[in-house]
RNA sequence: GCAGAGGUAGCCAAGGUGGUCACGGCGGAGGUCUGAAAAACCCCAGAUGUCAGUUCGACUCUGACCCUCUGCA
């Protein structure tokens, strides 16, 4: 049995490269996209599918909801089982790399969820604050952590997170393992020769990617991407739940609330996806197991 | 043309009183990532308009020149 998982930078088509899989391969999408599993979020996260291809997890949660890889996950593997069990090849395609990550391997804290009371707490409080209290669980911990884990407040509450757990509290070392040696999709799916080819699309030059990236923002501007704002802010929604904190949501929330002229919204809409872009390359670039496809 | 203001990295921008070649933001390069990931975070590079003068020493003082803006015309 086989099945497909297209990831890779933004506008780079993987939607279209899926769909063209699907023909050939007799499968169905799932969508790995951790921005349009949001209903309402469509002009802007781009939901514009390809017709004639059926395509699930999409339009699954509301913008205030959390929504997490661990729920992608828990999600996505009954819908792979039940697509290879009804003869399909499930095609995977997104560019959330975190989804895929905690769906293709191993996570060794993913059982521990959320505790949301914790966070509250800790939400507020200043980074050294955050490393007191992580180095007060576990001073021999905090040393592992490198410059960049060790000043993120959201990686540091997660890790306090974890350290406080009861699973974690009775483990002697809470260092974890390597993981992304190989994947682990066929256990969890408890199917033996599964293949999985997991496929990068990337762009192999910056002008082309701007150039992409450019004309995709002017498009969806034109399709009313400011009224989809508009709208949303009017429905009570604001820029800090969970699925407005996109790109490009973000930007023209500012212009809406007059904090920026619409050129600067725009500008830095572009900014940030080319950032992005870049980041989601620096991410994939050290999975092994990534074939990539440059286009 | 006169008066006033000003020229600091790709852009914005701080630097009372001359002395480790200069704050910060945006953008750029590279990176981090085990339940927020289109998130959050780390890190690197880069500048004093031009020419002369004063001085032990000028981004900071003087002069000329070249530009820019505002007011008067």
């Amino acid at each position: 049995m086989k099945i497909f998982v297209v990831t890779g930078q933004t506008a780079t088509g993987k939607t279209a490269y899926a769909a063209k899989l699907a023909k050939h391969y007799n499968g169905e999408l799932l969508n790995a996209d951790s921005r349009q599993v949001y209903k309402e979020l469509n002009i802007i996260t781009g939901k514009d599918f390809p017709s004639g291809v059926k395509i699930h997890l999409y339009d699954i949660v509301d913008p205030v909801e959390y929504f997490s890889s661990f729920d992608y996950a828990q999600k996505a593997l009954p819908l792979i089982e039940q697509l290879l069990k009804r003869g399909k090849t499930p095609i995977i395609v997104g560019g959330s790399y975190l989804y895929l990550k905690h769906l293709l391997y191993d996570i060794e804290t993913e059982n521990i969820p959320p505790d949301w009371k914790l966070r509250k707490d800790l939400e507020n409080k200043a980074v050294p604050e955050l490393q007191r209290i992580l180095n007060d669980i576990a001073p021999r911990f905090i040393n592992e952590l490198n410059n960049s884990e060790r000043n993120n407040p959201q990686r540091l509450i997660r890790k306090i997170e974890i350290l406080k757990s009861d699973i974690m509290s009775s483990r002697r070392s809470p260092v974890f393992h390597d993981l992304r040696s190989s994947m682990t999709l066929s256990e969890k799916l408890n199917i033996k020769n599964l293949q999985i080819e997991f496929i990068g699309l990337r762009f192999n030059d910056k002008e082309s990617l701007k150039a992409k990236i450019i004309a995709r923002v002017e498009d969806r501007l034109k399709k009313g991407a400011i009224d989809e704002v508009k709208k949303l802010l009017v429905a009570g929604y604001t820029e800090n739940d969970p699925g407005l904190k996109t790109i490009g949501y973000q930007q023209l929330i500012k212009y809406l609330k007059g904090e920026w002229t619409k050129e600067q919204a725009i500008e830095q809409w572009i900014y940030k996806e080319l950032q992005y872009s870049k980041r989601q390359y620096t991410f994939m670039k050290k999975d092994p197991n990534l074939v990539w496809k440059t286009i």
